[in-house]
DNA sequence: ATGCCCGACGCAGTCGGA
């Protein structure tokens, strides 16, 4: 049975639980993976009523925070809490069909990209770290890993390699820790196998005011598969038109479909 | 630097986003 999956970083899920609905009356995809839920899990918006019952979701106050919502059954895989943070940024779950889903929200980093002037980008590349290690110590199969890994790693995935290249989320040291991340657990990129050539984003700052004309993007959001089911993804797209409804989050939704 | 926004918390202003 095919099934799809989404993944959005929502930026606070109760904020913006309208355009959440929005996008399971229109688009329904099966899985709908978020990221910056920003709430206790407890005070989660429901969705049960468009179908959404089954939800694996790992929150806290104010930041961060994960969910799996889905339409077909889903079984609690527990979290991590790489580079021990104590932050809510990482939910896995099987569906029936044996496919893991890890949802991921990777550490932003702050704005400097040196771990010696700025604690936070030592948090993210460490964060890497041991997701490299946890993947080449548990070869992941029939598996999907999504979420908002706050690195756009191809020139292509940026609206200016070269005036990005010193700024965190598209830092060679940040690319390379990805690259060692994807290598450790053999992961497919779904969305550039599907889509191997041109500008590709996910994610356009607040700041500038007219962001789909300045179209300064960058693909920030992630669907990536183990390499035993990757030839069955498909489809993939990025909801641009997301970006622009009302009261939006500054990530647009990235979908893939899967054969299995 | 894309420009000076956006959300949570909580009631003013600070932190975090990227």
């Amino acid at each position: 049975m095919p099934f799809t999956i989404a993944t959005w970083n929502i930026n606070s899920v109760r904020l913006r639980a309208p355009i959440v609905r929005k996008l399971l009356e229109e688009e329904a995809p099966d899985v709908l993976c978020l990221q910056e839920i920003k709430t206790p899990v407890e005070k989660m918006p429901d969705f049960s009523d468009l179908g959404y019952g089954h939800v694996v979701a790992r929150g806290q106050k104010g930041y961060n925070g994960v969910a799996i919502l889905s339409k077909l059954p889903l079984e609690d895989l527990g979290d991590r809490d790489f580079a021990d943070l104590g932050h809510a940024r990482h939910v896995a779950a099987r569906l029936e069909n044996g496919v893991a889903i890890h949802n991921f929200y990777v550490p932003a980093g702050g704005d400097e990209p040196d771990r010696a002037k700025n604690v936070k980008f030592g948090q993210k590349l460490d964060y890497l770290t041991e997701m490299r290690d946890w993947f080449r110590d548990s070869r992941p199969e029939k598996a999907i890993l999504v979420g908002d890994l706050n690195i756009a790693p191809r020139e292509d995935d940026v609206w200016s390699h070269k005036q990005l290249l010193k700024i965190v989320s598209h830092t060679p040291i940040e690319v390379d820790h990805l690259g060692a991340v994807q290598e450790a657990g053999s992961w497919v990129d779904v969305t550039r196998k599907d889509i191997p050539e041109g500008l590709l984003y996910s994610w356009w700052s607040y700041r500038a005011k007219d962001w789909d004309a300045a179209d300064k993007g960058r693909r920030l959001d992630h669907v990536w598969a183990s390499s035993d089911i990757a030839r069955s993804g498909h489809s993939s797209r990025v909801l641009r038109d997301a970006r622009g409804w009302t009261q939006p989050s500054d990530h647009a939704p990235v979908f893939a479909t899967f054969d299995l």
